[in-house]
DNA sequence: CGATATTAGTGAGTCGCACTCACTTTGTCA
DNA sequence: TGACAAAGTGAGTGCGACTCACTAATATCG
Protein backbone atom coordinates (compact mmCIF):
# COMPACT_ATOMS: atom_id res chain seq x y z
CA UNK A 1 0.00 0.00 0.00
CA UNK A 2 3.21 2.10 0.02
CA UNK A 3 2.46 4.88 -2.14
CA UNK A 4 6.53 6.38 -1.67
CA UNK A 5 7.64 7.39 -5.09
CA UNK A 6 4.87 7.54 -7.29
CA UNK A 7 4.94 11.62 -6.91
CA UNK A 8 7.67 14.08 -6.85
CA UNK A 9 9.41 14.76 -3.24
CA UNK A 10 10.18 18.17 -2.99
CA UNK A 11 9.43 20.27 -0.26
CA UNK A 12 9.33 17.80 2.14
CA UNK A 13 8.20 19.51 5.37
CA UNK A 14 11.15 19.38 7.95
CA UNK A 15 8.87 17.97 10.79
CA UNK A 16 8.10 14.81 8.45
CA UNK A 17 11.18 13.54 8.65
CA UNK A 18 11.90 14.71 12.52
CA UNK A 19 13.62 11.94 14.60
CA UNK A 20 14.00 9.52 11.85
CA UNK A 21 17.30 8.42 12.24
CA UNK A 22 17.17 5.34 10.07
CA UNK A 23 17.14 5.61 6.29
CA UNK A 24 13.67 4.34 5.43
CA UNK A 25 11.14 6.69 5.21
CA UNK A 26 7.57 5.45 7.12
CA UNK A 27 6.25 8.65 6.94
CA UNK A 28 3.16 7.82 4.79
CA UNK A 29 3.20 10.46 1.65
CA UNK A 30 -0.53 11.85 1.03
CA UNK A 31 -2.43 10.67 -1.08
CA UNK A 32 -2.40 12.65 -4.37
CA UNK A 33 -4.99 15.07 -4.62
CA UNK A 34 -8.36 14.47 -6.53
CA UNK A 35 -11.47 15.96 -6.88
CA UNK A 36 -14.09 15.94 -4.58
CA UNK A 37 -16.98 13.91 -6.88
CA UNK A 38 -13.67 11.21 -7.23
CA UNK A 39 -13.12 10.85 -3.50
CA UNK A 40 -16.34 10.54 -2.82
CA UNK A 41 -16.53 7.63 -5.09
CA UNK A 42 -13.56 5.87 -4.09
CA UNK A 43 -14.56 6.32 -0.47
CA UNK A 44 -18.39 5.07 -1.23
CA UNK A 45 -16.37 1.87 -2.82
CA UNK A 46 -14.03 1.08 -0.59
CA UNK A 47 -17.12 1.75 2.36
CA UNK A 48 -18.93 -0.73 0.24
CA UNK A 49 -16.70 -3.80 0.26
CA UNK A 50 -15.68 -2.78 3.64
CA UNK A 51 -19.28 -2.68 5.15
CA UNK A 52 -20.37 -6.26 3.27
CA UNK A 53 -17.27 -7.74 4.25
CA UNK A 54 -17.59 -7.25 7.95
CA UNK A 55 -20.98 -6.12 8.66
CA UNK A 56 -21.59 -2.79 9.99
CA UNK A 57 -20.40 -2.68 13.41
CA UNK A 58 -17.18 -4.67 12.87
CA UNK A 59 -16.79 -2.00 9.79
CA UNK A 60 -13.51 0.43 10.37
CA UNK A 61 -13.25 3.89 8.99
CA UNK A 62 -10.34 3.43 9.65
CA UNK A 63 -9.65 0.58 7.22
CA UNK A 64 -11.93 2.08 4.93
CA UNK A 65 -9.31 5.11 4.43
CA UNK A 66 -6.73 3.03 4.37
CA UNK A 67 -8.31 0.86 1.38
CA UNK A 68 -8.51 4.56 -0.50
CA UNK A 69 -5.03 5.32 0.57
CA UNK A 70 -6.15 8.54 2.68
CA UNK A 71 -6.21 9.56 6.12
CA UNK A 72 -9.14 9.05 8.45
CA UNK A 73 -9.53 12.38 9.04
CA UNK A 74 -10.09 12.55 4.61
CA UNK A 75 -13.04 10.09 5.09
CA UNK A 76 -14.91 12.63 7.50
CA UNK A 77 -14.10 15.33 5.30
CA UNK A 78 -16.80 13.88 3.63
CA UNK A 79 -18.67 12.17 5.42
CA UNK A 80 -20.41 13.33 8.57
CA UNK A 81 -19.97 10.18 10.51
CA UNK A 82 -19.71 5.86 10.00
CA UNK A 83 -23.49 5.71 9.78
CA UNK A 84 -23.96 8.36 7.28
CA UNK A 85 -21.71 6.42 5.29
CA UNK A 86 -23.18 3.15 5.45
CA UNK A 87 -26.34 5.35 4.39
CA UNK A 88 -25.00 7.05 1.05
CA UNK A 89 -23.20 3.18 -0.03
CA UNK A 90 -26.78 1.77 0.06
CA UNK A 91 -28.38 5.29 -1.96
CA UNK A 92 -25.71 4.95 -4.23
CA UNK A 93 -26.48 1.11 -4.93
CA UNK A 94 -30.06 1.60 -4.85
CA UNK A 95 -29.71 4.06 -7.82
CA UNK A 96 -27.98 1.29 -10.15
CA UNK A 97 -30.39 -1.29 -9.37
CA UNK A 98 -33.66 1.38 -10.12
CA UNK A 99 -33.30 1.59 -14.29
CA UNK A 100 -35.22 -1.44 -15.70
CA UNK A 101 -37.99 -2.04 -13.48
CA UNK A 102 -40.48 -0.46 -15.56
CA UNK A 103 -38.88 -1.67 -18.94
CA UNK A 104 -39.34 -4.81 -17.88
CA UNK A 105 -42.45 -4.68 -16.12
CA UNK A 106 -44.19 -3.05 -19.72
CA UNK A 107 -43.06 -6.42 -21.22
CA UNK A 108 -45.48 -8.80 -19.46
CA UNK A 109 -49.19 -8.98 -19.71
CA UNK A 110 -51.28 -9.95 -16.76
CA UNK A 111 -51.82 -8.89 -13.01
CA UNK A 112 -50.83 -12.27 -11.88
CA UNK A 113 -47.33 -12.17 -14.41
CA UNK A 114 -46.50 -8.90 -13.98
CA UNK A 115 -46.86 -9.68 -9.46
CA UNK A 116 -44.74 -12.87 -10.12
CA UNK A 117 -41.90 -10.80 -11.97
CA UNK A 118 -41.87 -7.94 -9.34
CA UNK A 119 -41.20 -11.01 -6.89
CA UNK A 120 -38.42 -12.53 -8.62
CA UNK A 121 -36.87 -9.61 -9.48
CA UNK A 122 -37.01 -8.87 -6.00
CA UNK A 123 -35.59 -12.22 -4.86
CA UNK A 124 -32.82 -11.88 -7.54
CA UNK A 125 -31.86 -9.08 -6.02
CA UNK A 126 -31.59 -10.53 -2.70
CA UNK A 127 -29.47 -13.46 -4.38
CA UNK A 128 -27.20 -11.25 -6.37
CA UNK A 129 -26.23 -8.93 -3.73
CA UNK A 130 -27.09 -10.62 -0.70
CA UNK A 131 -24.47 -8.80 2.17
CA UNK A 132 -25.98 -5.29 0.81
CA UNK A 133 -29.72 -6.80 1.45
CA UNK A 134 -28.26 -7.79 5.10
CA UNK A 135 -27.07 -4.35 5.60
CA UNK A 136 -30.61 -2.51 4.02
CA UNK A 137 -32.65 -4.97 6.45
CA UNK A 138 -30.74 -5.50 9.50
CA UNK A 139 -28.49 -2.49 10.44
CA UNK A 140 -30.12 0.07 8.80
CA UNK A 141 -33.74 -0.45 9.06
CA UNK A 142 -33.02 -0.56 12.35
CA UNK A 143 -32.02 2.88 12.67
CA UNK A 144 -34.03 5.21 14.27
CA UNK A 145 -33.67 7.95 11.42
CA UNK A 146 -34.71 5.58 9.15
CA UNK A 147 -37.70 6.84 8.27
CA UNK A 148 -37.22 10.77 6.81
CA UNK A 149 -34.04 10.00 4.98
CA UNK A 150 -33.61 9.93 0.91
CA UNK A 151 -32.98 6.27 1.04
CA UNK A 152 -36.47 5.28 2.74
CA UNK A 153 -38.32 7.42 -0.19
CA UNK A 154 -36.18 5.19 -2.31
CA UNK A 155 -37.75 2.41 -0.75
CA UNK A 156 -40.67 3.63 -1.24
CA UNK A 157 -40.74 4.28 -4.74
CA UNK A 158 -38.98 0.78 -5.14
CA UNK A 159 -41.72 -1.29 -3.80
CA UNK A 160 -44.35 1.00 -5.50
CA UNK A 161 -44.35 -0.96 -8.05
CA UNK A 162 -45.66 -3.50 -6.58
CA UNK A 163 -48.74 -1.79 -4.78
CA UNK A 164 -49.05 -0.23 -8.44
CA UNK A 165 -49.45 -3.42 -9.79
CA UNK A 166 -52.23 -4.48 -7.13
CA UNK A 167 -53.78 -1.15 -8.18
CA UNK A 168 -53.94 -2.14 -11.76
CA UNK A 169 -55.33 -5.94 -11.38
CA UNK A 170 -58.00 -4.82 -9.38
CA UNK A 171 -59.11 -2.08 -11.88
CA UNK A 172 -58.65 -4.40 -14.39
CA UNK A 173 -61.21 -6.96 -12.35
CA UNK A 174 -58.60 -9.62 -12.29
CA UNK A 175 -58.13 -9.04 -8.66
CA UNK A 176 -60.44 -9.04 -6.11
CA UNK A 177 -61.34 -5.12 -5.08
CA UNK A 178 -61.52 -5.20 -1.56
CA UNK A 179 -57.79 -6.03 -0.94
CA UNK A 180 -55.38 -3.46 0.84
CA UNK A 181 -52.29 -3.14 -1.76
CA UNK A 182 -50.18 -2.11 1.35
CA UNK A 183 -50.49 -5.26 3.63
CA UNK A 184 -49.99 -7.19 0.19
CA UNK A 185 -46.82 -5.06 -0.30
CA UNK A 186 -45.87 -6.01 3.45
CA UNK A 187 -46.52 -9.76 3.22
CA UNK A 188 -44.74 -10.17 -0.23
CA UNK A 189 -41.62 -7.99 1.00
CA UNK A 190 -41.40 -9.44 4.42
CA UNK A 191 -42.59 -12.72 3.43
CA UNK A 192 -39.12 -12.73 1.57
CA UNK A 193 -36.85 -10.96 3.85
CA UNK A 194 -37.99 -13.76 6.63
CA UNK A 195 -37.11 -16.49 3.80
CA UNK A 196 -34.01 -15.44 2.61
CA UNK A 197 -32.73 -14.39 6.41
CA UNK A 198 -31.22 -18.06 6.53
CA UNK A 199 -29.65 -17.59 2.91
CA UNK A 200 -28.25 -14.01 4.13
CA UNK A 201 -26.81 -15.96 6.63
CA UNK A 202 -24.54 -17.93 4.80
CA UNK A 203 -26.48 -20.96 4.74
CA UNK A 204 -28.23 -23.10 1.84
CA UNK A 205 -29.36 -21.87 -1.60
CA UNK A 206 -31.82 -19.61 -2.79
CA UNK A 207 -34.21 -21.34 -5.50
CA UNK A 208 -35.66 -17.88 -7.11
CA UNK A 209 -37.81 -19.42 -9.45
CA UNK A 210 -39.43 -21.73 -7.57
CA UNK A 211 -39.62 -19.72 -4.49
CA UNK A 212 -41.60 -16.82 -6.21
CA UNK A 213 -43.67 -19.13 -8.03
CA UNK A 214 -44.48 -20.42 -4.71
CA UNK A 215 -45.31 -16.96 -3.58
CA UNK A 216 -47.30 -15.52 -6.00
CA UNK A 217 -49.21 -18.82 -6.55
CA UNK A 218 -50.55 -18.65 -2.23
CA UNK A 219 -51.06 -15.14 -2.75
CA UNK A 220 -52.91 -14.96 -5.78
CA UNK A 221 -55.33 -18.47 -4.87
CA UNK A 222 -55.03 -18.81 -1.09
CA UNK A 223 -54.49 -21.92 0.37
CA UNK A 224 -57.69 -23.02 0.77
CA UNK A 225 -58.43 -25.78 -0.95
CA UNK A 226 -60.77 -25.01 -3.57
CA UNK A 227 -63.41 -27.31 -4.60
CA UNK A 228 -62.62 -27.43 -8.74
CA UNK A 229 -65.06 -25.76 -10.56
CA UNK A 230 -65.21 -29.44 -12.31
CA UNK A 231 -66.39 -30.67 -8.94
CA UNK A 232 -69.02 -28.06 -8.33
CA UNK A 233 -70.58 -27.97 -11.80
CA UNK A 234 -70.85 -31.84 -10.50
CA UNK A 235 -72.27 -31.04 -7.61
CA UNK A 236 -74.69 -28.54 -9.47
CA UNK A 237 -76.00 -30.75 -11.64
CA UNK A 238 -76.97 -33.45 -9.62
CA UNK A 239 -78.92 -31.23 -7.75
CA UNK A 240 -80.47 -29.76 -10.66
CA UNK A 241 -81.03 -33.46 -11.33
CA UNK A 242 -82.43 -34.45 -8.32
CA UNK A 243 -84.69 -31.02 -8.12
CA UNK A 244 -85.85 -31.85 -11.51
CA UNK A 245 -87.29 -35.35 -10.08
CA UNK A 246 -89.24 -33.74 -7.57
CA UNK A 247 -90.69 -31.60 -9.62
CA UNK A 248 -91.97 -34.42 -11.93
CA UNK A 249 -93.45 -36.35 -9.13
CA UNK A 250 -94.76 -33.66 -7.66
CA UNK A 251 -96.48 -32.53 -10.60
CA UNK B 1 -29.57 6.53 44.50
CA UNK B 2 -27.13 7.32 47.65
CA UNK B 3 -26.42 4.80 49.53
CA UNK B 4 -24.09 6.49 52.28
CA UNK B 5 -25.25 5.67 56.11
CA UNK B 6 -27.15 2.51 55.21
CA UNK B 7 -24.64 0.00 56.20
CA UNK B 8 -21.78 -0.15 59.04
CA UNK B 9 -18.44 1.41 57.75
CA UNK B 10 -15.78 -0.41 60.08
CA UNK B 11 -12.59 -0.73 58.23
CA UNK B 12 -12.73 0.96 55.49
CA UNK B 13 -9.58 0.90 53.52
CA UNK B 14 -7.21 3.99 53.48
CA UNK B 15 -7.53 5.06 49.89
CA UNK B 16 -11.03 4.92 49.81
CA UNK B 17 -10.95 8.54 51.48
CA UNK B 18 -7.83 9.39 50.02
CA UNK B 19 -7.65 12.53 48.47
CA UNK B 20 -10.72 14.16 49.88
CA UNK B 21 -10.56 17.07 51.99
CA UNK B 22 -14.07 18.31 52.57
CA UNK B 23 -16.80 16.70 54.78
CA UNK B 24 -18.87 14.85 52.00
CA UNK B 25 -18.06 11.74 51.28
CA UNK B 26 -19.10 11.16 47.55
CA UNK B 27 -17.62 7.44 47.54
CA UNK B 28 -20.43 5.03 47.22
CA UNK B 29 -21.14 2.43 49.44
CA UNK B 30 -20.67 -1.01 48.30
CA UNK B 31 -23.84 -2.64 47.32
CA UNK B 32 -25.94 -4.66 49.89
CA UNK B 33 -24.40 -8.79 48.93
CA UNK B 34 -27.41 -10.88 47.32
CA UNK B 35 -27.79 -14.67 45.90
CA UNK B 36 -26.46 -14.77 42.68
CA UNK B 37 -30.31 -15.36 41.23
CA UNK B 38 -31.31 -12.40 42.53
CA UNK B 39 -28.62 -10.23 41.16
CA UNK B 40 -28.99 -11.46 37.69
CA UNK B 41 -32.75 -10.85 37.68
CA UNK B 42 -32.17 -7.13 39.04
CA UNK B 43 -29.87 -6.96 36.28
CA UNK B 44 -31.81 -8.77 33.71
CA UNK B 45 -34.51 -6.57 34.67
CA UNK B 46 -32.83 -3.17 34.52
CA UNK B 47 -31.39 -3.53 31.43
CA UNK B 48 -34.45 -4.60 30.03
CA UNK B 49 -35.65 -1.39 31.20
CA UNK B 50 -32.28 0.64 29.36
CA UNK B 51 -32.25 -1.31 26.34
CA UNK B 52 -36.14 -0.85 25.16
CA UNK B 53 -35.83 3.00 26.32
CA UNK B 54 -32.66 3.60 23.96
CA UNK B 55 -32.18 0.70 21.53
CA UNK B 56 -29.27 -1.68 21.66
CA UNK B 57 -26.52 0.85 20.80
CA UNK B 58 -27.56 3.54 22.74
CA UNK B 59 -27.70 1.65 25.83
CA UNK B 60 -25.39 2.03 28.16
CA UNK B 61 -24.06 -1.12 30.57
CA UNK B 62 -22.53 1.76 32.99
CA UNK B 63 -26.35 2.95 32.96
CA UNK B 64 -27.83 -0.58 33.75
CA UNK B 65 -25.51 -1.01 36.97
CA UNK B 66 -25.98 2.06 37.91
CA UNK B 67 -30.33 1.46 38.22
CA UNK B 68 -29.28 -1.91 39.72
CA UNK B 69 -26.67 -0.63 42.27
CA UNK B 70 -23.83 -1.60 41.91
CA UNK B 71 -20.29 -1.18 39.91
CA UNK B 72 -19.78 -1.83 36.03
CA UNK B 73 -17.37 -4.73 36.75
CA UNK B 74 -20.60 -6.56 38.71
CA UNK B 75 -22.37 -6.74 35.46
CA UNK B 76 -19.61 -8.45 33.59
CA UNK B 77 -19.37 -10.74 36.62
CA UNK B 78 -22.71 -12.45 35.34
CA UNK B 79 -22.80 -11.81 31.65
CA UNK B 80 -19.86 -11.85 29.71
CA UNK B 81 -20.48 -8.98 27.09
CA UNK B 82 -23.49 -6.05 26.33
CA UNK B 83 -24.59 -8.70 23.69
CA UNK B 84 -25.16 -11.40 25.60
CA UNK B 85 -27.32 -9.33 28.21
CA UNK B 86 -29.38 -8.23 25.46
CA UNK B 87 -29.71 -11.95 24.49
CA UNK B 88 -30.38 -12.81 27.83
CA UNK B 89 -33.42 -10.21 28.34
CA UNK B 90 -34.77 -11.56 25.18
CA UNK B 91 -34.83 -14.95 26.49
CA UNK B 92 -36.56 -14.31 29.68
CA UNK B 93 -39.35 -12.40 27.73
CA UNK B 94 -39.96 -15.43 25.70
CA UNK B 95 -40.06 -17.93 28.53
CA UNK B 96 -42.60 -15.24 30.30
CA UNK B 97 -45.09 -15.53 26.64
CA UNK B 98 -44.50 -18.92 26.18
CA UNK B 99 -47.81 -20.38 28.04
CA UNK B 100 -50.53 -20.24 27.27
CA UNK B 101 -50.47 -20.79 23.48
CA UNK B 102 -51.22 -23.95 23.06
CA UNK B 103 -54.16 -23.77 25.66
CA UNK B 104 -55.86 -20.85 24.04
CA UNK B 105 -55.35 -22.62 20.42
CA UNK B 106 -57.38 -26.28 21.88
CA UNK B 107 -60.35 -23.93 22.39
CA UNK B 108 -60.45 -23.12 18.74
CA UNK B 109 -62.14 -25.46 15.90
CA UNK B 110 -61.33 -25.31 12.06
CA UNK B 111 -58.10 -24.59 10.73
CA UNK B 112 -58.56 -21.16 9.10
CA UNK B 113 -59.77 -19.70 12.60
CA UNK B 114 -57.06 -21.37 14.23
CA UNK B 115 -54.66 -19.87 11.51
CA UNK B 116 -56.26 -16.58 12.39
CA UNK B 117 -55.99 -16.83 16.28
CA UNK B 118 -52.17 -16.90 15.80
CA UNK B 119 -51.60 -13.93 13.66
CA UNK B 120 -53.54 -12.48 15.71
CA UNK B 121 -51.49 -13.37 18.61
CA UNK B 122 -48.82 -12.21 17.29
CA UNK B 123 -49.96 -8.81 16.38
CA UNK B 124 -50.96 -8.63 20.09
CA UNK B 125 -47.51 -9.21 21.29
CA UNK B 126 -46.31 -6.63 18.72
CA UNK B 127 -48.86 -4.16 19.89
CA UNK B 128 -48.09 -4.53 23.42
CA UNK B 129 -44.20 -5.12 24.05
CA UNK B 130 -42.92 -2.84 20.59
CA UNK B 131 -40.04 -2.11 21.75
CA UNK B 132 -38.95 -5.48 23.11
CA UNK B 133 -40.14 -6.47 19.55
CA UNK B 134 -37.89 -4.12 18.09
CA UNK B 135 -34.99 -5.29 19.47
CA UNK B 136 -35.99 -8.99 18.51
CA UNK B 137 -36.53 -7.83 15.09
CA UNK B 138 -33.74 -5.52 14.21
CA UNK B 139 -30.71 -5.73 16.91
CA UNK B 140 -30.71 -9.48 17.35
CA UNK B 141 -32.13 -11.21 14.29
CA UNK B 142 -28.93 -9.22 12.64
CA UNK B 143 -26.51 -10.70 14.84
CA UNK B 144 -24.51 -13.19 12.85
CA UNK B 145 -24.71 -15.21 16.18
CA UNK B 146 -28.32 -15.44 16.21
CA UNK B 147 -28.76 -19.24 14.50
CA UNK B 148 -27.24 -21.40 17.44
CA UNK B 149 -28.17 -19.31 20.03
CA UNK B 150 -31.39 -20.41 22.61
CA UNK B 151 -33.11 -17.81 21.46
CA UNK B 152 -33.86 -18.75 18.61
CA UNK B 153 -34.48 -22.44 19.15
CA UNK B 154 -37.35 -21.03 21.27
CA UNK B 155 -38.19 -18.59 18.50
CA UNK B 156 -38.38 -21.86 16.53
CA UNK B 157 -40.75 -23.45 19.27
CA UNK B 158 -42.84 -20.09 18.81
CA UNK B 159 -43.37 -20.39 15.33
CA UNK B 160 -43.71 -24.04 15.01
CA UNK B 161 -47.54 -23.07 16.54
CA UNK B 162 -48.06 -22.33 12.92
CA UNK B 163 -46.36 -24.50 10.62
CA UNK B 164 -48.10 -27.04 12.72
CA UNK B 165 -51.65 -25.72 11.73
CA UNK B 166 -51.20 -25.28 8.24
CA UNK B 167 -50.21 -29.11 8.28
CA UNK B 168 -53.28 -29.46 10.57
CA UNK B 169 -55.37 -27.78 8.20
CA UNK B 170 -53.66 -29.90 4.99
CA UNK B 171 -54.29 -33.38 6.88
CA UNK B 172 -58.36 -32.34 7.52
CA UNK B 173 -58.27 -31.22 3.80
CA UNK B 174 -59.21 -27.67 4.78
CA UNK B 175 -55.71 -26.51 2.81
CA UNK B 176 -54.42 -27.47 -0.40
CA UNK B 177 -51.90 -30.10 0.06
CA UNK B 178 -49.30 -28.49 -2.53
CA UNK B 179 -48.54 -25.73 0.40
CA UNK B 180 -44.69 -24.98 2.15
CA UNK B 181 -45.58 -24.17 5.76
CA UNK B 182 -42.28 -22.54 6.25
CA UNK B 183 -42.70 -20.34 3.55
CA UNK B 184 -46.32 -19.62 5.01
CA UNK B 185 -44.72 -19.03 8.24
CA UNK B 186 -42.70 -16.43 6.43
CA UNK B 187 -45.23 -14.60 5.29
CA UNK B 188 -46.80 -14.34 8.25
CA UNK B 189 -44.49 -13.20 10.31
CA UNK B 190 -42.16 -11.35 8.14
CA UNK B 191 -45.35 -9.82 6.99
CA UNK B 192 -46.65 -8.63 10.21
CA UNK B 193 -43.10 -7.52 11.19
CA UNK B 194 -43.04 -4.93 8.08
CA UNK B 195 -46.73 -3.95 8.57
CA UNK B 196 -45.93 -3.12 11.83
CA UNK B 197 -42.56 -1.00 11.71
CA UNK B 198 -44.55 2.19 11.55
CA UNK B 199 -45.99 1.45 14.60
CA UNK B 200 -43.08 -0.01 16.05
CA UNK B 201 -41.13 3.48 14.95
CA UNK B 202 -43.57 5.07 17.28
CA UNK B 203 -45.87 6.54 14.80
CA UNK B 204 -49.91 5.37 14.48
CA UNK B 205 -51.84 3.12 15.82
CA UNK B 206 -52.37 -0.93 15.09
CA UNK B 207 -55.12 -1.81 14.55
CA UNK B 208 -54.74 -5.89 15.13
CA UNK B 209 -58.13 -6.92 14.76
CA UNK B 210 -58.77 -5.78 11.30
CA UNK B 211 -54.94 -6.46 10.60
CA UNK B 212 -55.23 -10.01 11.57
CA UNK B 213 -58.55 -10.54 9.62
CA UNK B 214 -57.34 -9.27 6.37
CA UNK B 215 -54.13 -11.40 6.62
CA UNK B 216 -55.76 -14.82 7.41
CA UNK B 217 -58.09 -13.54 4.75
CA UNK B 218 -55.74 -13.01 1.87
CA UNK B 219 -53.81 -16.01 3.19
CA UNK B 220 -56.83 -18.17 2.89
CA UNK B 221 -58.83 -17.29 -0.43
CA UNK B 222 -56.37 -15.18 -2.40
CA UNK B 223 -56.47 -11.97 -3.95
CA UNK B 224 -57.82 -13.26 -7.74
CA UNK B 225 -61.41 -12.65 -8.41
CA UNK B 226 -62.86 -16.11 -8.57
CA UNK B 227 -63.88 -16.75 -12.12
CA UNK B 228 -66.27 -19.56 -11.79
CA UNK B 229 -68.74 -17.18 -9.96
CA UNK B 230 -70.77 -16.25 -12.71
CA UNK B 231 -71.59 -19.64 -14.16
CA UNK B 232 -71.77 -20.74 -10.39
CA UNK B 233 -74.34 -17.89 -9.72
CA UNK B 234 -76.27 -18.81 -13.47
CA UNK B 235 -76.38 -22.60 -11.67
CA UNK B 236 -77.65 -21.43 -8.41
CA UNK B 237 -80.56 -19.63 -10.31
CA UNK B 238 -81.49 -22.39 -12.06
CA UNK B 239 -81.44 -24.14 -8.37
CA UNK B 240 -83.58 -21.38 -7.11
CA UNK B 241 -86.02 -21.41 -9.81
CA UNK B 242 -86.46 -25.15 -9.45
CA UNK B 243 -87.03 -24.81 -5.66
CA UNK B 244 -89.51 -21.91 -6.21
CA UNK B 245 -91.71 -23.93 -8.57
CA UNK B 246 -91.69 -26.73 -5.97
CA UNK B 247 -92.83 -24.37 -3.28
CA UNK B 248 -95.49 -23.19 -5.44
CA UNK B 249 -96.94 -26.84 -6.29
CA UNK B 250 -96.55 -28.07 -2.88
CA UNK B 251 -98.15 -25.17 -1.54
C1' DC C 1 -15.75 -20.29 68.00
C1' DG C 2 -11.88 -19.19 64.92
C1' DA C 3 -9.64 -20.53 60.51
C1' DT C 4 -10.29 -21.06 55.70
C1' DA C 5 -12.55 -21.22 51.30
C1' DT C 6 -15.88 -19.22 48.39
C1' DT C 7 -18.08 -15.77 46.19
C1' DA C 8 -20.02 -10.77 45.58
C1' DG C 9 -18.51 -6.67 44.69
C1' DT C 10 -15.08 -2.96 43.60
C1' DG C 11 -12.83 0.74 40.86
C1' DA C 12 -9.03 2.05 38.65
C1' DG C 13 -7.64 1.01 34.92
C1' DT C 14 -6.78 -0.57 29.37
C1' DC C 15 -8.06 -0.56 24.71
C1' DG C 16 -10.31 0.21 20.48
C1' DC C 17 -12.45 3.17 17.63
C1' DA C 18 -15.43 7.03 16.14
C1' DC C 19 -14.81 11.60 15.55
C1' DT C 20 -12.19 16.57 15.79
C1' DC C 21 -9.28 20.29 14.58
C1' DA C 22 -5.46 23.21 13.80
C1' DC C 23 -2.50 22.83 10.49
C1' DT C 24 0.08 21.95 5.75
C1' DT C 25 0.07 21.30 0.87
C1' DT C 26 -1.57 21.88 -3.68
C1' DG C 27 -4.10 23.97 -7.35
C1' DT C 28 -6.33 28.14 -9.36
C1' DC C 29 -7.08 32.63 -10.81
C1' DA C 30 -6.63 37.55 -10.89
C1' DT D 1 3.27 36.07 -7.69
C1' DG D 2 0.34 36.47 -4.01
C1' DA D 3 -4.11 35.32 -2.21
C1' DC D 4 -7.70 32.20 -1.68
C1' DA D 5 -10.01 27.80 -1.79
C1' DA D 6 -9.97 23.08 -1.45
C1' DA D 7 -7.65 18.50 -0.30
C1' DG D 8 -5.29 16.14 2.88
C1' DT D 9 -2.99 15.34 7.38
C1' DG D 10 -2.14 13.16 11.96
C1' DA D 11 -1.98 13.90 16.55
C1' DG D 12 -5.17 14.23 19.38
C1' DT D 13 -9.93 13.67 22.50
C1' DG D 14 -13.64 11.27 24.40
C1' DC D 15 -16.45 7.65 25.28
C1' DG D 16 -17.83 3.37 26.37
C1' DA D 17 -17.03 -1.73 26.40
C1' DC D 18 -14.44 -4.76 28.89
C1' DT D 19 -10.45 -6.45 32.49
C1' DC D 20 -8.24 -7.64 36.65
C1' DA D 21 -6.00 -7.51 40.97
C1' DC D 22 -7.95 -6.76 44.90
C1' DT D 23 -11.38 -6.27 49.26
C1' DA D 24 -14.87 -7.91 52.13
C1' DA D 25 -18.91 -10.49 53.30
C1' DT D 26 -20.67 -15.05 53.90
C1' DA D 27 -20.56 -20.13 54.13
C1' DT D 28 -18.17 -24.27 55.74
C1' DC D 29 -15.89 -27.09 58.82
C1' DG D 30 -12.77 -28.75 62.50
Amino acid sequence: MSRIGTRRQTRRPADRSAGRSDGRAPVREPAPRVGREQRVLDILQAARAEFCAKGYEQALVSEIAAQVGVVEGTVYKYFATKRELLLKVLEHWYEEMFGDYARDLAGVEGSRQRLQLLIWRHLRTVRDYPQLCQLMFFEFRADRAYRGSELYAMNRRYTRFLTDVIEEGIAAGEFRDDLEPALLRDLVYGGIEHHAARYLGGEGELDIDRIARAIADVLCDGIVRRRTSETLRMEAQRLIALAEQIDKKSS
